[in-house]
DNA sequence: CGCTGAGTTGATGACAATCAACTCGGGTGG
DNA sequence: CCACCCGAGTTGATTGTCATCAACTCAGCG
């Protein structure tokens, strides 16, 4: 029996209760964001079976580790992860963050060893999925199948931004897109706190996080953020991101809430 | 009535043959490549039902155009194109080649402005499918859908693989990564040159497409380019790519031959 | 109360960008 | 047919952005 329910690291006690640590996939909340959107009733018992449980994880602990052959796939329930890659200098590159309702863990042979990594940023909570259940399901049910493809063409949009980021922006534009990005997805997912805070959300990565999504040194990030900070854009502050000139800063970071919606 | 048959900016009259212009998917020597590998007989039919027509399309010409809403999605048949994105400075950032069999200008919603820009770097060849034609192929025919995931599948791979390139990696790495890559895809295809040049490519980017494609300038791939080339790892030279220290280059670029196959 | 990890700030250095001049080869038009 | 032109590539000089190294602050915590 849980004493609440955590999500993007906040402990959401006053929000939402779940009487038990298993949730029913016909009641998940954050199943219109996830693999199984908009899928039958029956569907969904097949997807309930798939399941095999509910895991916690704690914050920087790895939940898939590059090379390795990986049992199960997963959707992120609660809290935020990081999909990287890590090169032969020891450096890593974060390709994406992974927020609720992802899905984490397809290759397009799920019997090769996975090809990236994926780290907690906070504690998670994940969904778990055998990769034999999975590749039946993918077999069986065209709507997963379609589904997989909506989510995997979006990330490939998000993913080309990285690029052009990662390639041709500067700095302070890298940092201007990745926190709008940030800022607009959980936005999306309706988690942020709304009301008092209708500029901000809970902020979970540490700069050295952000570095590792940009392209850059912890250090260049602290200068740059604090630039960007003195100009009286946005705040980066214990732990929660706010932000004053949404528009200013879309301008300079070429963002745009079209390259992260889902719908 | 064709001249003859062209294939990676090559004329290749002595390899291959067709009598006609449009050739009939059932004989497609690229199929096996493309969206349409395994499909049945009867689905073949359908696809060259779907198919409109082939499209030459000159070298330097763009086939998709970021922000516009396309009619086509596109198989390519024969040459290299670019798929890019444009940043505010003018600069551009190549996010990847598309070659013989590559699917262009599918997104997850074919009927918003697609989000980046094709253009042919060869003189190229492309089956045309109109989107709707696309979209009702995808809805009817679960092996078309599979198949476009497990190619987008295997996008997303070599993506975040460009993203540790361009985020965490040297000048040299960069482009040790892409020639290889490149080298290694023409080699999968089958359509490099067997024989005397065993070891050698038809290559028709320019430094500046390099440049593009590595996050750097036209001069500085020049430089890096000559640095690689005096150490006697390959050679780029009169539109042609050869490897000499395969091994090599694929160590310095944390290279490896799985992250381009499709089978 | 000291330890730890995250963030800040300064000094210096390296890698790649920029600006500019030049070569070379292939195509074109006079 | 040859001169010229143009685009691609090369090379040198200089600049700039970001990395590196190091010292320090500060908050949280055992």
């Amino acid at each position: 029996m849980d004493a609440g329910w955590e999500v993007m690291g906040i402990n959401y006690d006053n929000f939402v209760t779940v009487t038990s640590a298993e949730t029913q996939c016909s009641a998940c909340p954050i199943r219109q964001f996830s693999l199984f959107k908009n899928l039958s009733d029956i569907s969904l018992v097949e997807s309930q079976q798939s399941r095999k449980t509910q895991y916690r994880i704690k914050a920087k602990r790895r939940l898939l580790e590059e090379g390795q052959h990986n049992k199960y796939t997963y959707t992120l329930f609660s809290g935020w992860a990081a999909i990287y890659q890590t090169a032969d200098n020891g450096e890593r590159q974060i390709c994406r963050f992974a927020l609720p309702g992802d899905f984490i863990g397809y290759q397009s042979d799920l019997n090769d060893p996975i090809y990236y990594s994926a780290q907690a940023i906070t504690d998670i909570t994940v969904c778990a999925f055998p990769k034999e259940e999975m590749q039946s399901l993918l077999t069986d049910n065209k709507d997963v199948t379609s589904r997989l493809l909506e989510m995997h063409s979006r990330n490939m949009r998000l993913s080309q931004q990285y690029m052009l980021s990662l390639g041709r922006k500067s700095a302070k534009q890298r940092l201007a897109f990745l926190l709008l990005e940030l800022y607009q997805r959980i936005k999306n997912l309706g988690l942020y706190i709304p009301g008092s805070y209708d500029n901000s959300i809970a902020f979970p990565l540490s700069q050295e996080d952000i570095a590792d999504a940009t392209g850059l040194t912890a250090v260049h990030v602290s200068r740059t953020l604090r630039q960007i900070m003195d100009e009286g854009h946005l705040e980066v502050k214990n732990r929660r991101l706010t932000i004053y000139k949404e528009e200013a800063l879309g301008e300079l970071a070429q963002f745009n809430k079209s390259m992260v919606t889902d719908n």
